[in-house]
DNA sequence: CTGGAGTTCATACTAAAGTACCAAAAGCCT
DNA sequence: AGGCTTTTGGTACTTTAGTATGAACTCCAG
């Protein structure tokens, strides 16, 4: 439909150019007769107007006839390459993070709770607050989703 | 040097050109003036042929121009090759293999008795020396060393 | 300066995970 | 057939995980 619609808008564009160029050719035409000028100059000039139409109508013909070869190149790797945007998607907070970070690794809540110096009350919160951002329903599933989604290794 | 001689080489053909035209030009003047064509027929001639020029010096012009973006899109997969020999060293069983498989996979209890037709007894027991076997004291922990071990992708 | 988001922690509860111990049935090897 | 491992399942219990709710504190933007 748009495709269609700038074809038409095209189409008309070079139809007034035309028009415009016929009308020029036909004062210079006029100014000829009466002034009596020469023909070179009539004809180059004429020729030097379509000689111009003609490139202007070949660039617009190749604009947008650029070439964009995407090569997926694969590369293999063992090094963890975060998607962060899945990772912003999720919007986590950066305690909510740091607990992930800890989860996955395998920690249970009294280890996380350690390592962060926090109350155990608190990572079960984070942890619960985590699994509904995550839409999961056990930290298991939080572990899968996360590598999953690239977020941690 | 090769770019100058090319550049030398599209001159010479575009005043090659550009001599043939004229002479045509000189041509269609002549027969328009012994055979008393009517101008329009003749500019419009002179129009035409200057258009084609105007859009093959367009299309010379841009040739080699013609924009080919190649983008290297890197895609980072990691292969996953399992350590059989990682494997091996925790001689687990069949059963407890598969149950480690839907355990890293993120599935409680009550899920792998599903998926494997089996009661949530029987799973217990199997993650239980699953967790001996693997010298880890959760199933995060487990889920944490397959990954690391390379058991399990 | 007020309201919202983030962080912290507590209590009380339910659900799930994990341990320990036992036992029966199936399959396999000699 | 007897001994072995595997597989299955049970009961009873402890521990951990997860939910719900409330409350206090900080910080920051409107």
């Amino acid at each position: 439909m748009t495709a269609q619609i700038k074809q038409l808008k095209h189409t008309a564009l070079y139809a007034l150019l035309m028009a415009l160029l016929i009308f020029a050719l036909k004062w210079i035409q006029w100014k000829y007769l009466i002034e009596d000028h020469s023909t070179e100059i009539y004809t180059g000039l004429i020729a030097l107007l379509f000689t111009a139409l003609g490139v202007w109508i070949a660039m617009q013909l190749a604009k947008g006839k650029v070439k964009t070869i995407v090569v997926e190149k694969e590369v293999f790797t063992t090094e963890f390459v975060q998607d962060e945007q899945a990772l912003a998607q999720l919007e986590l907070t950066n305690r909510e993070y740091e607990v992930l970070e800890l989860l996955v690794k395998g920690a249970s809540n009294a280890e996380i709770a350690d390592r962060l110096c926090l109350s155990i009350s608190t990572i079960k919160t984070h942890v619960s607050n985590l699994l509904v951002k995550m839409h999961v329903k056990s930290r298991t599933q939080a572990i899968e989703k996360a590598r999953r989604l690239k977020i941690l290794p």
